[in-house]
DNA sequence: TGCTAAGCTGACGTTCACGTAAGGAAGCAT
DNA sequence: ATGCTTCCTTACGTGAACGTCAGCTTAGCA
């Protein structure tokens, strides 16, 4: 539901203008778009978060597009929310660089036991990510019990002056 | 159910031995039981993160108890889980400060009138936390649901292959 | 009383994740 | 061709959260 790197489906000729899906963003307005700077997408760059794109020549301006802008929201969002270093974000991102590629190459070829090899590695990536998600998810529930458990003593206890 | 600071019940006299709810211990023990370092120690109590013990004179060894290193497990919990900085984790555990102050005061007041007004300020606290980490429990199931939903597509495709 | 382990106080070093400033070049419109 | 804006690279700066080392003192024990 939330953009998690979607990057509609791409299927019509070359030449087709197609405004809104592929179109060229520079890093200002990915900054702007993930609430980031341009410092920090190059950053992420720099270490390997960003793919960087190879063909760039030095000096030129950074090209991106939508799948990039989503990539940076994940990168932010699993950030935030898990409270991981980058170093091992780019560990469990591995899974969207995979994925990414996946995308790719599923289209790209024909051979039935490429593709299935390449999902299964998607699979096992997602299936990281998911683990790590449901311990946290674990943890965080048993730190909302304890929270309430104490809630609940200091309003007895509440209750109990007001009696 | 785990360790959130209860300090056990301190009721008998004032010279029981009482083994192992309040000894006495130091620096280095409480970073072992805790899984930090006494630099770290040092350090939270630096910012105000730990009490420090207003009576200790300088160059003599830091005193601490059960709750200290309760406390310091806290800490460390709440700054995994949440992924929040020791400044902000300051201010979250004012709860856990005021709930130490709440227990001297309201063994020591009888002013019903005082007691209420500590147990309301604990109330708040703690809601504090709770919101906090239900807006993470939310988030977090939003993300499990997501990569749920990327997994199954992945496997649906697999599927597609294999038949 | 003397020893040794552990602790104490500075004070400087370090890694991460960027911020910021300088000087120049690319991109796009006119 | 000329601006103007945005971007580029390089490089140094910064705050958080400790690590580490030096030199000295304290605590507990024989």
């Amino acid at each position: 539901m939330t953009a998690i790197g979607d990057a509609a489906q791409q299927a019509g000729g070359a030449d087709t203008p197609r405004a809104d899906a592929e179109r060229v963003m520079r890093i200002g307005e990915v900054a702007a778009l993930t609430g980031t700077t341009p410092r920090t997408i190059r950053y992420y760059e720099e270490i390997g978060l960003l793919s960087g794109g190879d063909t760039r020549v030095l000096g030129q301006h950074r090209c991106y597009s939508q799948a990039d802008v989503d990539r940076v929201h994940e990168i932010v969002r699993l950030k935030e929310l898990l409270g991981l270093s980058l170093e091992q974000l780019s560990q469990l991102l591995e899974a969207e660089t995979a994925r990414a590629e996946i995308r790719r190459e599923l289209h790209a070829t024909d051979d039935p036991g490429r593709q299935r090899e390449l999902l299964l590695q998607s699979d096992g990536h997602i299936a990281n990510q998911l683990t790590l998600v449901r311990g946290r998810l674990t943890e965080l529930a048993k730190l909302e019990a304890d929270l309430s458990e104490r809630a609940r003593r200091v309003r007895q206890r509440l209750e109990q002056l007001g009696a």
